[in-house]
RNA sequence: GCGCGGGUAGCUCAGUCGGUAGAGCAGGGGAUUGAAAAUCCCCGUGUCGGCGGUUCGAUUCCGUCCCUGCGCA
């Protein structure tokens, strides 16, 4: 993935819900351009209803990349969604037309915006090893191992963000050099795709009866059953049903939440992950666009 | 009506052998380098149902009343 930054781009981003796709779809129209789907749950097939993929007069009106692109069971990371994106984004400029990024999948727009370090990917069954671990001995037992080999990353990780501590040991091992060395000499400073970065802001009030309001017509919509259709297909695995929302509803169908309870657990699901993506605007450079001027 | 449980944070509950209390969730803030809609960190004063009594001191013990669940009538 070395690439210099050629033409600019425009990326869409913002938390759920808050109007992301409408507005890239607004933007391919009127600037002639192509969206390419920044979104780690709309990216898997058969997961339509609950991920807010775009509708079918969205996709009339704008060409969309990387939607329902995979299939569930195929595991996409933060580097392989970047290729593929960058890619999709060579496609659209050999076309003479705009690359429209849009998504809410912060970690991967970053990843094709600077690129990633460039060490292994994930292995599976390294995790499951080194899961297997933290149950046996405990969390802090990795994390214990971790400053033994690196250090710096173990001060930088709290003892219980196992995904983050076994992903370090997990690469000192494929490595045998710090990931804490890896990132000093990438430390995100070179741009791969130079970008206009627009950011929906979105008040908390407004937000909140946005996200009901969605997730009233998604459930209206059948919801349910395409989680239970899913599910009786062998989905039920699948990373995209640990998402927000169809974590929910897998659990109702489990039978460890109440039907009537439905709605709220997924809202509340919502706007806890919303927060969780608004922490993502701290850093980085964007132009805000207030969603009560989108009129969508 | 009688018997036995309960009434403690927005919700579900733990606890205090008498020295005014703490978890999970919700809510708020933050992190984020191939799991990222994932994973994790920080933030807890609330007439401890009301009123009396005992006590230096009661949310805790006693009495009484109210509410509520279950059982028996």
């Amino acid at each position: 993935m070395a690439r210099e930054a050629e033409g600019e781009l425009v990326a869409v981003v913002g938390p759920t819900a808050s109007g992301k796709t409408a507005l890239a779809v607004a933007l391919a129209e009127r600037l002639g351009g192509e969206v390419v789907s920044a979104d780690s749950v709309q990216i898997y097939r058969d997961f339509d209803v609950g991920s807010g993929k775009p509708t079918a007069e969205e996709l009339a009106r704008a060409p969309h990349h990387l939607v329902s692109a995979i299939d569930p069971l195929d595991h996409v990371d933060a580097a392989a969604w970047a290729e593929r994106a960058s890619r999709a984004i060579d496609e659209v400029r050999a076309r003479g037309r705009v690359p429209i990024v849009c998504g809410g999948t912060f970690l991967w727009v970053k990843a094709l915006l600077f690129g990633l370090a460039e060490v292994p990917a994930g292995s599976t069954e390294l995790r499951s090893r080194l899961r297997a671990e933290a149950e046996r001995a405990g969390r802090p037992a990795l994390h214990a191992r971790l400053r033994s080999v690196d250090a710096e990353s173990a001060a930088r990780l709290h003892p219980n963000d196992f995904v983050r501590v076994s992903r370090a040991l997990e690469v000192f091992e494929l490595t045998g050099k710090p990931l804490s060395a890896w990132q000093r000499e990438h430390a995100f400073a070179r741009v791969r795709h130079r970008a206009r970065t627009v950011a929906i802001a979105c008040d908390a009030a407004t937000l909140t009866e946005r996200i009901r309001a969605r997730v009233q017509g998604w459930l209206a919509r059948g919801w349910v059953d395409e989680v239970e259709a899913l599910v009786a297909r062998g989905y039920g695995d699948a990373r995209a049903m640990g998402s927000v929302g169809y974590a929910q509803v897998r659990a109702m169908l489990a039978g460890e939440v109440a039907r009537e309870d439905l709605e709220t657990a997924i809202v509340r699901a919502t706007r806890v992950f919303a927060r969780r993506q608004r922490t993502w605007l701290n850093h980085t450079d964007v132009t805000w666009l207030d969603q009560s001027s989108l009129g969508t």
